[in-house]
DNA sequence: CTGAAAGCGCTAACAT
DNA sequence: ATGTTAGCGCTTTCAG
């Protein structure tokens, strides 16, 4: 590979005048910046950003955690992460947790070592001392999705907790008073808001709170879920926390031959492809997903713009009730 | 940020013993080695892997090109990909090209310039010098999905014209004589190679080869495919070539009441959650999407382990098609 | 406007 | 087993 000493050699010229064509530094006579360039195009040069970095210049890098890549919330919250970076002349380094602190915690010291100009993650677990310490060094760090434990940053959420209470108040006003709410046994910062909401709306209209706890595997959710249908009183409409258990509890209640909405209503936190596909279309809450993405990374590149900032934002995105024909409102076409 | 050296010097040791300890790269006495450790953490060291990298060590980080970050097909790719090079020790510095030619070799430049181990890329256009050029700087690279054009590398992609005469087949072999491709105007290799497929099966049963060139915008679709449908001989089942279009022909042969698989019938190209939701569900070829992104992952990583090997190797992964009820086989449950 | 020198933090190679 | 030195490729600083 070649460095900028080699460049200047051929160019006849020392190595500063290369370095300031390449960086457009400063202004450099017609003459030996046309040198420098036809030398330049010769042998092909590209900086060696390692140089640059170790030399004290920022690292056009920034860093992204995110629990899992082939998860489509997460994948378009990191897309619209990228997008917003590269406009502003920055790369995304992103790394997937799989759900774990531990590797949480590997992924954020590599970053650190690697002197990303900051990161943003949506936290895996609670502990996350790992972020407190990047945090130490230095580096800007924004939480999206999910809040920090411990640590104070930058945070972007959405409203979980009024959406779902919205949500089951839209059920209760059709007439529901026996919803229940289909939720994991793994609870992260997100799934328990969402399950807060659904309480309160409930509590507020003095009907019964009941959850149905899923155990991660969908065998068990048709079980849970078939328990649930046969306690009395009979459970009239459901609201599901994810889309993920929104298909599931379709599928169950197919498979039981349940009309949809007529015998049961149903309501999913999360837009998916599937809602307008499958008939009834079902009813959900949209987050602005893109916007998490989007907005976390010009928090951090707004960080970085101005590092005297101290305290910490915590912005709140806005959910969207989507209403499609499985609450069980005045059936619409499309 | 404590360099080594401050380290050192509170240890009370040279440089080299701590570097020794903090790489395991020789054995040091044990009470130099408690001395480190304890300074290490005192300070609370962190390596500058831009150091590292400047004096020639390796970086271990793979790069990966995709087209659209939030597309499932790629995101799960991506994400076989990332979690293959992490067992392998790599961190992935993954970008997104948005189907910009422009943006990817951008891209690829700063890759090579932040000295990246590999790079594997899904390209999204013909014109690939950029490629070309990353070869030569010696760094190995490989593509997966789609071939590069003129550069010799590495490939990985999937049966995509024999499994697309494969479906096309099972259509005739239901009965079907008109048989409608739905393709988009916006030609990639995959899909070029699809419609061929398609083209290849028809022509082998002497029967008419029908495209409909649908132009990006689900608007165009409809109209597209009311013109088609309204044209005699009568199409009698559908061949869609990726799963965004599958869905569209399916929204409209609903608006238009136009019975699955009685009217037509239909099969799509690419799996997707909904198949197995909307009624009837929908025949598929799927693909080996996660294989995909684990094997580029591995090729890459194999010849950094063995820079000599020369010849590139091209890996054609097989698909399989999903028979369900769209194309009119006996109607299964589930 | 241009060049020479120093040094960023690290490790390979050579002392000790 | 440990310490010392040189230099990776770049940019900042200072002299010309």
């Amino acid at each position: 590979m070649p460095t900028l000493s080699d460049v200047a050699k051929i160019a006849g010229v020392g190595v500063m005048s290369v370095s300031r064509v390449v960086n457009g530094t400063r202004r450099v006579s017609p003459s030996t910046e046309r040198k420098v360039r036809e030398a330049l195009r010769q042998v092909g040069y590209v900086p060696n950003e390692a140089a640059r970095i170790l030399k004290g210049q920022p690292a056009h890098v920034l860093g992204l955690i995110v629990p899992d890549l082939s998860n489509p919330f997460f994948a378009t919250c990191a897309n619209a992460f990228h997008e917003t970076a590269w406009r502003a002349g920055y790369l995304t380094l992103m790394a997937s947790s799989f759900h774990d602190e531990e590797v949480e915690s590997r992924i954020t010291e590599i970053m650190v070592s690697r002197r990303v100009a900051g990161i943003a993650a949506i936290p895996s677990g609670s502990r996350d001392d790992h972020f407190a310490q990047v945090q130490e060094s230095g580096i800007p760090i924004v939480s999206l999705d999910r809040p920090f434990q411990r640590v104070e940053a930058d945070t972007l959420v959405v409203d979980n907790r009024p959406a779902a209470r919205f949500a089951t108040k839209h059920l209760i006003e059709h007439g529901h008073r026996n919803i229940l709410c289909v939720a994991e046994a793994e609870m992260t910062f997100t799934k328990r808001e969402r399950v807060e909401g659904y309480s309160e709306a409930m509590r507020r209209a003095k009907l019964p709170v009941r959850i149905s706890l899923v155990d991660g595997l969908s065998r068990k959710l048709s079980d849970q879920l078939d328990l649930a249908l046969k306690t009395r009183p009979k459970v009239s409409a459901v609201f599901a926390i994810n889309d993920v258990l929104a298909v599931g509890v379709l599928k169950q209640l197919r498979k039981l031959s349940i009309a949809i909405p007529d015998e049961i209503a149903l309501i999913a936190f999360d837009d998916f492809d599937a809602a307008t596909l499958v008939r009834p279309t079902i009813t959900v809450v949209r987050q602005p997903v893109a916007d998490l993405g989007r907005k976390a990374a010009a928090v951090l590149l707004d960080r970085l713009n101005n590092p005297k900032r101290i305290e910490a934002s915590e912005i709140v995105l806005k959910t969207k009730l989507i209403v499609r024909e499985s609450c069980g409102c005045s059936i619409k076409k499309e």
